[in-house]
DNA sequence: ACCATGTTTCGGTCGCCACCAAAACATTGC
DNA sequence: GCAATGTTTTGGTGGCGACCGAAACATGGT
């Protein structure tokens, strides 16, 4: 069986702690760029910049180029699911961590998170999908667009999303999430939309860790804006 | 995150070869011993010895005496688990492999297979816990037992199990289904259960792999003489 | 054009670990 | 008890790879 190397060779790339790092603080899906990723294994850039091109090599991060950056995030949504399953793993031999609470808390974060200034989960990949659906918008990797209806909507909606001239290469980027297969909205519109949100009350961060919080009133306000139905919203995720 | 250099340890330990190649060879379930894992791996038995101190430190590998002979095995169901993460990775990483195969050919593998002499699968553990319940059998490490009126119903069903008083330690042995949480019937007794099943025509070999098929007539037979329904079994199995 | 910043390539050192042979240990069967 | 078989410990060798500093390369800003 061909397989056997393989298996070995992945597990390889995993197995060392500074890989294990850089993987592991991709895990939520953000792309960060080389020496974000140098600084959080704690290695120096050519070090981390031979682990990154390893992990490459293999198909466990992608990478995209953005002028003198370089943003690295997971190869694909097998690859966080392959971590996960090792976290569950040491949390079972664990048996000092309660699993009841990462239960539920994990839950959540694969329902609604920050990603760095902007919202991921299925929440967010659900509202970039219905306004690229409607219209509203147009994700592209080189900066995207929001059309006319898209800066009425917008307008409506108080979200400041900087002068129409500013469509600059971060404006409105698609970012792919990991529990979802499809995009969520980063860059200067995923920035403005989560502002938003927050400013309106319709959703709240917790106190800790990267989840965020859908209040009742955003519950209402979401289906009236977006006709997005929060509760049958996470009844599919709950069954997935 | 002290978590951190526990996966790198736990995946380090995975991306080996020659332990790449031992776990995968008890992903089944099967217990093997000490030098059957060496010639797995294709390394001489010192080495193995070691690799296998060190799955056994990290708890991925349980091990138990029996005799001169160590028998090793998956250390918890995650531990399968992973490893099938780390297949399914490789497996889409290949897009040679036709995924549509694998799908229900698994599906099948978790329902009803062979282990060595046994059955095993949803199907096995469902009869083993029938059959406990049923006070027809002791499943015990150290041997077992089968009880008067359980050797009256294997009786009837014609199944050989041996001589009464040939109850060794072999006799009616649990076998952790690294598929499910529970133990299914090995030894002596889950042998002839299994050479019973063959014989009646109830259940057929795949002509390639360790699938198991359930006949027609073996589902009627196995409704009538355990309570078990085979059909509303796969249901169940596959919301899981 | 030049400098500043981010990233990769190069060269070389160091430590860890997989491996085996031989020997010690454990267990069964006679 | 002794011989046979399975398993682990010991000792020693060899190679791979993680690491960093220095330098080369790439890109953007001024």
């Amino acid at each position: 069986m061909p397989t056997n190397n393989q298996i070995a060779e992945v597990a390889a790339l995993v197995g060392e702690p500074s890989r294990t790092s850089i993987l592991l603080a991709l895990i939520d899906g953000r792309a960060l760029t080389a020496s974000e990723l140098a600084h959080a294994a704690g290695i120096s850039p050519p070090t981390a910049s031979e682990h990154l091109a390893r992990l490459m090599d293999a198909e466990l991060l992608a990478m995209e180029k953005q002028g003198r950056h370089r943003y690295f995030r997971l190869g694909s949504p097998k690859v966080a699911s392959l971590l996960e399953s090792m976290l569950s793993l040491v949390a079972e031999r664990d048996a000092t961590v309660s699993a009841i609470r990462t239960g539920p808390r994990d839950r959540d974060l694969r329902f609604a998170r920050s990603c760095y200034d902007h919202l991921a989960g299925s929440l967010a990949v659900a509202i970039a999908d219905r306004l690229e659906t409607m219209e509203m918008i147009d994700l592209a990797d080189d900066g995207g667009t929001v059309s006319e209806k898209g800066q009425a909507f917008f307008g409506d909606l108080g979200a400041e999303l900087g002068a129409a001239g500013q469509q600059g290469r971060r404006y409105c980027r698609p970012c792919l999430d990991w529990s979802e297969r499809r995009p969520h909205i980063a860059g200067r519109v995923g920035s403005g939309l989560m502002v938003c949100f927050l400013e309106r009350g319709w959703v709240k961060r917790q106190t800790e860790g990267r989840v965020i919080s859908v209040t009742r009133a955003g519950e209402r306000a979401i289906v009236e804006h977006f006709g997005i139905d929060i509760v049958r919203l996470r009844e599919r995720q709950d069954r997935a």
